[in-house]
DNA sequence: GGGTCGTTCCGCATCTTCTTCGGCTTGGCG
DNA sequence: CGCCAAGCCGAAGAAGATGCGGAACGACCC
């Protein structure tokens, strides 16, 4: 009567997926804390963590700065629309985006517009510049819609 | 000549910059290798991570899961309108929306949709039940669009 | 000009945590 | 029934985190 544990789960068991969930909500919680909490050895935890690194559940750890408080408290979210003839070089145009500091996300979506980028920058002349210079101003890129974030919540 | 140092950092040193950088890339990273890093001792740079909490400059630390790897394969940016006569309870909606699983960010926007929702879901079904029943089955909701998202990828 | 107060930083000592390694148990297979 | 592979555990050495007392620095007020 376990019907809900194997899914496409490719060969991660119900420890790891209460791993996963605690370093999601705490990715700083001490690795005695973790393996007590699901009921393993510190060292077997240890061993399971790393091999969620190596296997790509886990693709980092990262503290979660408020943008307001290092310079940026001006957030957008830039819908950004390739021009039809270019859009084989959406991947480099979109990586070369990821570069910039301001540029926090890039989502790759389907709809009217090619992808999303979730910027945040120290005033509205910046963005502006983003907006005008790298992307209206270049010759791949059809159309931009911007939208201001007034605030940003993470989920659960 | 220093014109760059005090922006609107509210109190922040050059020091505390380099610590929330080197933190949002590597939310691990030793307290040794960040006090050598930056250039002071060990304690002091305990103190001041401590205190960039408490301010309110970090708001967490968290690992990077991918959404593949947890059952949750298909990801997608669902935009909402709220109705017109129903906007002072945009705050309490979008909290409860939070709490399900599969919102991953919430993103309080300008524009002609009041917030955007990161989810991602086990399949196409439980996002439809999402929207369907969480979204467009709520008085509140006058409309929503949704995006599936190809790929996320994080910047610099 | 000098003294004092407050703040910040440092270095040390201690405690916690991490990490590795060898051995053990378990389960599958011949 | 015995062998093999995989995973888990526990202990010990190494590394890191943390609290505290003291010193340096600067500001401010006599």
């Amino acid at each position: 009567m376990m019907p809900d544990s194997p899914k496409d789960l490719r060969g991660l068991d119900h420890i790891d997926l209460e791993l996963l969930e605690l370093l999601e909500v705490d990715g700083r919680m001490p690795n005695n804390a973790l393996a007590e909490r699901v009921g393993v050895a510190p060292s077997t935890c240890l061993t399971r963590i790393r091999r969620l690194r190596e296997i790509g559940a886990i693709r980092g750890f990262h503290a979660d700065v408020d943008p307001a408080w290092i310079g940026r408290p001006i957030q957008a979210m830039i819908a950004v629309r390739i021009r039809s003839d270019a859009r084989d070089a959406i991947g480099k145009f979109a990586a070369s985006l990821a570069g910039i500091p301001a540029v926090r996300d890039v989502y790759f979506v389907s709809g009217s517009y090619d992808f999303l980028l979730h910027v945040a920058t120290a005033d509205v002349a910046d963005l502006r510049s983003i907006i005008t210079e790298r992307l209206s101003g270049t010759h791949l890129v059809a159309g931009t819609e911007t939208h201001l974030i007034f605030e940003h919540r993470r989920g659960s």
